[in-house]
DNA sequence: CAGAATCCACGTAGATACTG
DNA sequence: CAGTATCTACGTGGATTCTG
């Protein structure tokens, strides 16, 4: 990298959204999980992410207030809720590569 | 960006120590301000942080022990304690860049 | 199937007092 | 100055039960 992004109010708020995103033991999972497979429905996050549903529910919630998750209910019974990531929400992906890229900085360079 | 880091067991055990950074309420806060300031004194530290004694020694520990910051010890009295942090630590700063950058997108693309 | 509601367990932060 | 040692408070996750 090596460039900067100015810092604005507004930025500085996203920043906090992210760092609650980051704070929560299952949001970035959820988020990961989603970038490698595009759609899930509810019943394949839970089981694949071995949480629980009150937890999941919470946090999809949460990422779906922050414009990072899609939500669509198909009006069927059973009822089938599918899950995926919006266009903000996938720009996470260069994140969680930046973050990949430390690891493996520390990796080759860690005493 | 657009490339991809091979994940490895070794990596992996890094992004669990980096996950462990960002769940915390302060480490971030610690290692963004010596990111910006370079070298500062635990007094200093606590002073620009508002942080208790108690929890920034704990966060700079962990800190320590993890090769994100470097704590040197001047044999005065008073003591002196002053905190940076590690080539690993300053590398940090991509990560929170791709991080800016994202905030800057999700400001734009909003709705 | 996809939740909502309730109760409990645990980790981490805050406040305070003490010390080489 | 730079910690250590306690005790308390609170947020978040886990387990369980119930439902349209």
């Amino acid at each position: 990298m090596g460039f900067t992004v100015e810092m604005t109010p507004a930025i500085a708020e996203k920043l906090v959204t992210l760092n609650e995103l980051h704070r929560n033991r299952w949001r970035p999972d959820i988020v990961n999980l989603l970038l490698e497979t595009d759609t899930l429905r509810f019943g394949e996050l839970k089981k694949q992410l071995g949480i629980t549903q009150k937890v999941l529910t919470e946090n999809l919630k949460w990422l779906e207030e922050n414009q990072i998750v899609i939500r669509t209910v198909y009006p069927e019974v059973p009822p089938r809720v599918e899950y995926s990531l919006t266009e903000i929400g996938k720009e996470l992906r260069d994140v969680h590569e930046a973050m990949r890229i430390w690891a493996d900085y520390y990796v080759t360079h860690a005493k």
